[in-house]
DNA sequence: GATTTTACATACATTCATGTATGTTTATAA
DNA sequence: TTATAAACATACATGAATGTATGTAAAATC
């Protein structure tokens, strides 16, 4: 048999782009070759060319698979209108990326491809932009947040709510870049949420803390 | 002409280094050739692989030519015994370090290969460690520095040193990643001293101004 | 001054990846 | 029911890139 049902033809394109994953991850985007992911695919690089324009194609496919519901999660934390605190909603949000980041192999792996295992040179230059994006994105969303926080007066007084977000900002991307980069093992995964918790701490404004 | 002096035979090396990061940047570790980087060279492959015994070894060579004195030079003034507050010295080698990445073409391209334009698998996967290392090593040093200024009482109540240093930590990475990987002309640059020294500031216990 | 290396250049063999062109079969629309 | 086109597999042409083997002229050594 050779011609499918379009389901049929929905699950090769999916299998092509786990399988995508998988050699994007052990040798590297530019390296690998399309027969090799055609080979963990069960298919030809008929298939993959079928699907595909090309390598660059399939990469941008592969990304916007796991990118885009991870988006979707986090926004729906930072913009819960249930969450009474600004500040409470940046850290959820944080929080949550990273618990997915690593309780998912497939969204570490992504990440761990588009960070350490792409050359972002010639047809992959403009897509650096695209990978770069939701990081720029990001810095704007918690800015007003920030603002908001502060004229709540729920943020530190003395910090700036530009300056607040472009220092979450940093350290949310070091995080990432420094959790990834990391050989398992190293206990990192663990303290997290607790750097995350603190980072936040620093920028609440002083409570007075209810006696009970 | 053959054979060269021992001179001679030191610059053709410094010259393929050049050459190398030249293409490296531009089309990406993996992706370009040896043929390419001898003739932007101005030699043959054959010199390359009298140099060198491959790509990688190629590449960590150009990265060395770069690392060592810019960790030398950081940590000069991060053990710099004429800084009474240790917070100041943390604040002067991190800026030192930006204004170096953003001062000179050389340091900034380097890095900008082993960001976003290297593919850390098989042969480089081990370099990847090396890359790595600067990074864990540059935890431990302020760790032991935010110590000392917990000690001097130079730390602002409630934070814990290794706490302060692990955000510190991920704020500099972060920094790093985030002005590499945006397209110039965002004017995070001139920005960084300031991210920097407020940073900082949030970090510092609180001090009486003394009046004039 | 003869010999040995050094510092490369040149030539060669091999391997591999890409893109396209051309089948081939079958779901599907008419 | 037949024609069309979808969903691939196969085959081919082409173009690198790598590593090594070999050549070679001058510097260094003796």
């Amino acid at each position: 048999m050779v011609r499918k049902t379009k389901e049929e033809a929905e699950k090769t394109r999916a299998d092509i782009i786990r399988a995508a994953r998988e050699v994007f991850h052990e040798h590297g985007v530019v390296r690998c070759s399309l027969e090799k992911i055609a080979k963990a695919a069960g298919v030809t690089r008929g298939a993959i060319y079928w699907h595909f324009a090309d390598k660059a194609e399939l990469f941008f496919a592969m990304r916007e698979d796991v990118f885009a519901p991870m988006i979707e999660r986090t926004d729906a934390l930072l913009y819960d209108p249930a969450t009474l605190n600004p500040l409470d909603a940046i850290e959820a949000s944080v929080t949550e990326f990273f618990r997915v980041l690593n309780e998912s192999p497939v969204v570490r792996e992504t990440f761990e491809i588009m960070i350490s295992r792409c050359e972002y040179v010639d047809e992959f230059a403009t897509i650096e932009e695209e990978v770069g994006r939701p990081a720029w994105e990001f810095l704007d969303k918690i800015e007003r947040i920030y603002r908001l926080a502060a004229e709540k007066g729920l943020l530190r007084a003395g910090i700036a709510p530009e300056e607040a977000a472009r220092d979450t900002w940093a350290f949310t991307s070091g995080l990432l870049h420094l959790t990834l980069g990391c050989r398992r093992g190293t206990g990192l995964e663990q303290e997290i949420p607790v750097m995350i918790r603190n980072h936040m701490a620093l920028r609440r404004a002083a409570t007075v803390t209810p006696e009970i």
